[in-house]
DNA sequence: TAACATAAGATTGTATACAAAATACAGTAG
DNA sequence: CTACTGTATTTTGTATACAATCTTATGTTA
């Protein structure tokens, strides 16, 4: 049933990277839905390689919350309820308010360009309306304020945490009547930063990440059943 | 030169859980000390076990940051420098205060009153002396906050940042210059939660992370001679 | 038919075996 | 003495084998 899956052997990485990633983007995309169990067999056929890279990988997706192991019965895909999300949401606006906040000290002349450049690279892509280049023109535009915190673990952590809503993320954009109210937080924030008015950027944020409490959950709401 | 290392075989646990706990403590510990190597048949070989529980263990060490490991040449203990810790507290600071302002909301009256025991009972634990008793009882304290924010995934955040620097924790109880400035600083804390001032807490809990930088940075500039 | 016991099969847990790469080292040429 | 090269050793990467546990199916009894 999951035919999407295949092996990306380019790199030179250890097989447990390789499949790691592969199963990230799996579960990430969709193809491999909450409850699902990843049985170590199964994937190592599917997959071409032998249990051991399978199982380390499995150990790596635990602990980043994708998957959760019952000892001697197996891993599943990580499900999540609409408590969940309400959770990574609550965490991932403190997060994100702290990066605005530290991006207006350190953020540099050259990023603030890039910031802009990456904000109306994300309109045209709004235009063109292909959903997997908004997804991606978004992610770059925050990239921008993520690296200039110059906190390789709060990158790390709100790139985990951006994660996992990516699954409801491209549902998102799909409907046109976000985007014009996106263009226009991502304006907001970029002219904040600018300006380095954090007070005014941070609340620009805050209400960046609650917009998408509500349409988020209510998506949650309707697979749940 | 580690013979600390010695396996809990208590609990029905999987082998790699064992092993990733040992792992854990001993760093955390300090006796495995940051740039060590660890070696998978070393380890297998002091812990009695294969190779196969302490690879998975690894890879669970990996990702809560505390091993590094460089393909095909092996694992390191994580080390932490100064800016490490920097960025650690950094985040630290943002979300102790998230879970102070939910606390502030969600906190029942049976929580108060186990934040005023734990209290208490870390004022006990200074006048006797016992390191140990004293980094559990603080241990503790916070622990009510946490758990009142009912936010599973950012208990276990907060979790992982404060064990980042539990090797210099204990540290920091050893000068008695400290105790009576913790005491004070936990006393406003509990006093800001029962009576559910967001604004004096916040502040309260900005100042108690911070009061910790300026000591645990300069163990750490001991420490990198 | 329902409840249970039991055996067969599937799946995870752990150890081991073998392959590939990295490292250490000895010897040699310059 | 230094730099290099080839070899031996160590260490990691991957596959496989065996054991323990869990699941499922089957059949038996009430």
């Amino acid at each position: 049933m999951n035919d999407q899956l295949e092996l990306n052997m380019d790199a030179y990485l250890p097989l447990r990277d390789v499949v790691f990633n592969t199963l990230r983007e799996a579960i990430l995309r969709g193809d491999l839905v909450p409850g699902e169990r990843l049985m170590e067999l199964q994937l190592a056929a599917k997959l071409g390689v032998s249990r051991t890279p399978i199982r380390e990988a499995i150990r790596m997706l635990e602990q980043e919350g994708l998957a959760i192991t019952i000892p001697r019965k197996g891993a599943i895909v990580a499900g999540m309820t609409e408590k969940d999300m309400q959770d990574v949401l609550e965490i991932r606006e403190a997060l994100e308010e702290l990066s605005v906040q530290v991006a207006c000290d350190k953020i540099t002349d050259e990023e603030v360009e890039k910031l802009q450049r990456n904000m109306k690279n994300f309109e045209h892509s709004l235009k063109s309306g292909d959903l997997k280049k908004m997804a991606l023109a978004d992610v770059e535009f925050h990239d921008v304020i993520y690296q200039a915190t110059d906190n390789p673990k709060l990158i790390n952590m709100l790139n985990n945490l951006r994660e996992q809503m990516y699954r409801y993320r491209v549902e998102y954009l799909k409907n046109p009547q976000n985007h014009e109210q996106l263009l226009k937080e991502h304006e907001a924030i970029y002219r904040g930063i600018m300006e380095k008015d954090k007070d005014a950027v941070t609340e620009m944020i805050r209400r960046h990440i609650r917009n998408q409490v509500a349409v988020v959950k209510h998506m949650i709401r309707e697979q749940e059943k």
